[in-house]
DNA sequence: GTGGGTGCAAAGTGTTTGCAAGTGT
DNA sequence: ACACTTGCAAACACTTTGCACCCAC
């Protein structure tokens, strides 16, 4: 039953997949045009790169990827179209603590999501935690500020039972 | 009455802060006993350092206030006490996703810590979040997983009224 | 005495930036 | 045309590391 619901969900998603991501590009270039900033050939390929992704990705992931759909974007590129594709929302920023920064298409933005890092496969998972929602007001409330980002993150093992089954519990039991 | 609470535990507090300091100081030297490390002047006072703090601090602040128990102390051999520190538990690294990360003495270490960081006055919050103890649970039971650690952090901005009041709101109001 | 610890300085790493040349509007 | 963008390479900031000397055990 939870296995045709989540079936059902994929079966939707890629059939909206192919409208979103235009969508979203759209969404893009207006952005740059609200902002006065350009619609460059190299934002575009960047944009379409990460969009490119189902999953996270590096700044150095989404050079390699940009440079195949325009072979002359540049590193510096990538990392001065991260902010503004972060400002637009349509991508956002997952800082787990390493030394280098994951991003990842808002593709379905939807709840509030939480992270759970697998420390032995180096996997991120993203799951869904609505009440973060709840506990973001609270603060507010309690404390009189406004509230502006959340993170949740847990860092666990994925084999706690049997230890030569390798990962790939966590994504196959929760949702994502 | 809140005002005489407070002043209660503060009193109480700077009463048991130096056993504190002195129990956690022996703590110290065991477990570097246990793990074959050997008692060192510098890690001594890398250890005495990072007590005297009350708050957060990092590397470097870390490295300024042991050379004035111990001139001799490098910034090499502060980056080598860290994770020994951090691993014995008598500190706990607090990573807020800036360049450097930050550092706090674990002097009574009670429920689980969620951090407040203030986008305007650059200060960090603890603040208790009890119910995390549970979200880690109900994780581990969900997806089967053994949890390590939880990270639970909200930016902010503490003036949500009065633009001019400066900062300092979050910290009376709160606990901390 | 010996093997781990230390200070120094250099290297490392992800990211940012100055500048001259290029390009969207 | 003009100002914004770009690529390149150097700069940056924090942290790690190689090595010769040192010291706790």
């Amino acid at each position: 039953m939870s296995e045709s619901l989540s079936q059902f969900c994929l079966n939707k998603k890629m059939q909206c997949q192919q409208t979103d991501v235009s969508n979203a590009r759209d969404t893009f270039k207006e952005f740059l045009n609200s902002k006065g900033l350009r619609v460059t050939t190299q934002r575009l390929a960047i944009f379409d790169a990460a969009y490119g992704y189902n999953d996270h990705f590096t700044a150095e992931d989404l050079l390699e990827s940009a440079r195949l759909i325009d072979d002359s974007v540049s590193r510096a590129t990538v990392y001065r179209a991260l902010p503004i594709l972060t400002q637009s929302s349509l991508i956002r920023e997952v800082d787990v603590g390493r030394d280098y920064k994951f991003y990842m298409a808002n593709k379905n933005a939807t709840t509030f999501k939480a992270q759970v890092i697998c420390l032995d496969c180096d996997k991120i998972f993203e799951i869904d935690a609505p009440f973060m929602e709840w506990y973001g007001k609270t603060v507010a409330d309690k404390l009189g500020l406004e509230v502006v980002t959340q993170r949740l993150q847990v860092t666990a093992h994925c084999q706690s039972d049997s230890k030569s089954m390798g990962c790939g519990n966590a994504p196959s039991r929760g949702n994502h």
